[in-house]
DNA sequence: AATGAATGAGTGTTCATTCAT
DNA sequence: AATGAATGAACACTCATTCAT
């Protein structure tokens, strides 16, 4: 009885999800309520039952994606191959970010408790993987875990270029940055790693 | 008397491209006509007397930083060592880009011809520095110069992420990006290259 | 069957009208459906089942309000003393419009019929108290009833403006009014009672 | 030169005043600025530009009448007959009232300092006019100047409720009110006066 | 009969742009 | 040529009202 009408709301709210992520992937925080509505196919009035606030609907996106690559990064902490796990985990957060990149944290004005939190928990499973990549000789010694978080938005920026980009560009520009990442060839990087993101 | 006058819109037009790009820089295309003009210390009639439109203030001041980035390529494509050229570049415009990156050419709707065309000046001349450097087998030979023009801009994206950043600290990633742009340690690079930018 | 459901229907309708006048008392007409549905325990849904527009369940507080007041005036009407029983009447008057006055009538559009005519009703019975009150000499002849039933609203009006009243203050204010009702030290009082209210 | 252009924007400013003024008196608080807007005849944003905000607005309005009528109780003060001074601060007080009246003080959500301390000079002045008329005995000797305060608002409040009032209609109240302010006929009032208001 | 999800008109406010001075 | 006042289309958000369940 009531789970009609949740299905009803359910799939709203997923639509909502969805139809947000593309205008925001597209627009920027920019991109307006309404706009998003309209390509839900619900009422203004619908957004704000499910996100009292612009801002909360950003951030139960960015929440989503975070917490989905953090369960990630520790599945893959397991993996045998430490280099390819860390690699492994670059190509699947680097292909995802292909819709919705990080940028949001930076423009959303002010970030949640919840958010806060879900981002520290994905920064030490990734700084983890980092390490023990590190320890198997497969990522150089002079990069810290937050570059690699750093790095890891590259390819999905840069492809962001490229209008009509082939959907497996962003491959091109990993690959570029994984090598960026080896031990092989590395120069001297000059200023320290930043303390903090 | 045209003469004086003329004097005092040019001073105008060179303050405001001045105080739109740091505008720019710290509020991205979301900072208001209203705020440039007051940091250039006019009125807001004179923005609009000087160009006509917001995008087009954007535009002036990405053009310049164009023009003069192309001409620097245009420079050291006579430098002796053709690698250490490429890499020259490579620094000096990440460092510009710290100030204001060419995001904002995607961000602002349509582009227009004289820009279009300075772009492509631009594009030619990196692509010939990026050529060159490959001849003498400092760029691995499978990266285009579309692709270094796309990976010059990382440094300052990555940067942006990093709430109070040292300085210099784009170094670091330019670093990282030159290491994977390298012949030693390359690996396939996947997709290939886009065809235009 | 029918039966228990009026049961619960009234027993629903009558805390709508309680949190209702609870809710308009403290924040008047714009005081939220949503709030008053919270207030009494039920969906907004069913405020609108009882009450088809938010107008109409004014309409009910205040038609409620009046009808008592009504049978107050003509219950006192048979009571010995003429001048006490006006007074008693203020006085029970102004102590019910500390939660609710009448203001509602005149910022809430139009009125209902129903409302015209229970108010037509309590125009009538007060207009007879104050014209039996004059008859003994309690109240001054130059006022009419018109005049008194507008006078009877000021001590909740006045008392609103005291953050922090004393739960009785609007006594003290009542005490002016009918101070000013009476026939000792009487002046003039210019304009012509108005014709209807 | 810039004299021309102000003269426009000080209609428009005077205008906007105007037509607030009237709209706030017929809708309270609840008035919008698109309605007020169009009674003046200027464009929304225009509002915005002379008043930051809605609050502003009102607070504006209401401060120049606050200061308008403490300027005429301090000229009052130094009348000969300190009982007609009284009475003739509210006589005027209470016909300027009749456009606007202090409700809108309680309902502007918070007040402001300049208009905190416009309302306590005029409350002052009145205190002054009052304990001067108890002096002569004009004024029955239990009431305070901020029981005065309060009355004062009364007739404006009054002829609120009587449609097609004649324009002169608030001088009956106000004959009315005064008469229970005098020491003739004067009963106990029962709860003492507010501290503040 | 009751619920609360959905709707969309309306609100205060901002801002690029126009235009009278 | 320069100013800033005026404008109105957008925007995020609220709320009375409707309706599927």
């Amino acid at each position: 009885m009531t789970r009609s009408l949740r299905a009803d709301a359910a799939r709203n709210r997923s639509m909502l999800l969805a139809a947000a992520a593309e205008e925001f992937a597209s627009r920027g925080m920019s991109a307006s309520v309404a706009d998003i509505a309209r390509r839900a196919g619900v009422g203004k009035g619908t957004v704000f039952r499910h996100f009292p606030t612009k801002d909360d609907l950003l951030a139960a996106i960015v929440l989503d994606r975070i917490e989905s690559l953090a369960a990630l990064a520790r599945k893959l902490y397991l993996a045998d191959d430490a280099g390819q796990a860390l690699f492994d985990f670059l190509d699947e957060a680097a292909g995802r970010q292909q819709q919705l990149d990080f940028s949001f944290l930076r423009d959303s004005g002010d970030i949640n408790d919840q958010l806060r939190d879900a981002r520290e928990g994905l920064y030490v499973a990734i700084i983890a993987l980092v390490e023990r990549a590190q320890a198997v000789g497969a990522v150089r010694t002079d990069v810290t875990g937050l570059d690699v978080i750093l790095m890891m938005c590259v390819p999905a920026h840069v492809v962001s270029f490229v209008p009509g980009a082939a959907p497996d560009l962003w491959r091109r520009y990993l690959a570029m940055v994984i090598d960026g990442l080896r031990p092989e060839g590395a120069h001297p990087l000059g200023p320290p790693s930043p303390a903090a993101v």
